[in-house]
DNA sequence: CCATTTCCTTGACTTATATCAAGAGCCGGT
DNA sequence: ACCGGCTCTTGATATAAGTCAAGGAAATGG
């Protein structure tokens, strides 16, 4: 097995911990490797454990029976993922796939419930976790039902500008079929949206690249929810 | 203050706990009484500890600019609210506010975070209540971006069957206004839904009592996603 | 480099549901 | 019982965004 030392004793969930706890949790530690594409585990299957990317990218989404895809999260290295039936219930609640080729590490539940009843960090550092992804859910809501396209697109940039520390410009790092499927659209919407707002000298589209042009107005897109019609020409 | 041991000790949050941790936890608990229609917290607030509801009950909501509201969860006696930030950020994510008049009990941050460490169970019990929590708004992503409105109220009807132990009939608890916020609608489209439904024989309404008429149509549709075409006259 | 596949963009059209308005019905207080 | 205020229903209309189709652009593999 590689060495995760490094990458476990600087993740959310296991950062700060004395050595010994880190060779606790590489110890209960499965590896996992995973090609781009590969299902890791369906909505409704069994979970008996949780996982952390190590490397790669996955998404967890929800299907429609007729194909529509809603992604619900994007987990890069580092960051854990599948944890809900490790506490509640027995189920996934989603399906989780790779994005990328990824090297996966497999928590068995068990054995991380054990962990936790002897280390109060680790089950402070879960919380952290869980709460934090109660507030990502409480935005995505938030934009399903409150706020259209071009407001969720601005509020995407915005955040991805603040994780990137660039109020220029950002890159992505998904498709944007993928960015549909995160902001809850279709792949047609997302680029008539973004040729809009490029119209409205909001941003400038180059690919992957997205110049922000007016910060202030993507704020204000993000705040109201809506494209203002005086942004029209 | 009144004797809310019983209460506590039957919570998802502290059930099964010894008498000395109820204890424990009855001399940090703060007392708090709302009328209906009161808010108890707004969106952006610092948060420094969360709330039980020991009597009434409690929304919690975003609301857009132009006064739209999207409930995400209600809650009742002995479910825990506002947590979000007792373990992630500083502030509440959204807005608390009472739909009837309520007991609230109040747990100081510190004070609750120095029992976590002391107490495996109830950290455990905490991370059970956050894992749920993640379930629910799964479920509420998948409705508002996968789902048209009658299957989100189908799904909604079948889920209060089951809590109310009843295939045959159902009764709403909270108004009719305020479940078109739950579900991501408006009363209009409400009203106009239940009576597509209520024509096409899944249901019959009679003010707040729904007769599920046709179970497994009802299974069918909050399944699909929609509603089929062949339920027309 | 080239052929193939996949992704993205654009056009035409449709649809679920929101907006605005007003009347009917319900509920609680006096 | 009556009345006022609030909620719900219904009608007319508008709108954001989805569906279907096809071509252009970009990515991938040999």
């Amino acid at each position: 097995m590689k060495d995760y030392r490094k990458l476990l004793s600087e993740s959310i969930l296991f950062n700060e911990l004395p050595e010994e706890h880190i060779n606790a949790i590489l110890s209960i530690a499965v590896e996992k490797k995973a090609s781009s594409g590969e299902l890791i585990f369906s909505d409704g299957d069994p979970g008996n454990g949780f996982y952390i990317a190590a490397d790669g990218l996955v998404k967890v989404y929800k299907l429609s029976p007729d194909g529509k895809e809603q992604i619900l999260h994007m987990f890069g290295p580092g960051e854990p993922f599948g944890e809900v039936p490790v506490f509640s219930g027995k189920a996934f609640p989603a399906n989780a796939e790779t994005v990328k080729k990824s090297d996966l590490l497999f928590f068995p539940k068990q054995a991380f419930v054990n962990l936790i009843t002897e280390s109060p960090s680790i089950a402070l550092n879960m919380l952290a976790v869980l709460a934090k992804r109660l507030r990502q859910f409480t935005v995505q809501v938030e934009n399903l039902s409150l706020k259209e396209v071009p407001a969720r697109l601005a509020g995407y940039f915005l955040l991805l500008s603040e994780e990137q520390g660039n109020t220029e410009m950002v890159e992505l790092k998904i498709s944007k079929g993928q960015l549909a499927s995160f902001l809850g659209t279709i792949p047609e919407t997302l680029s008539r949206m973004l040729k809009k707002m490029s119209d409205q000298g909001l941003i400038e589209v180059d690919g992957r690249k997205i110049r922000l042009v007016d910060f202030d107005g993507l704020i204000d897109l993000a705040d109201s929810g809506k494209l203002d019609a005086n942004g029209a020409f």
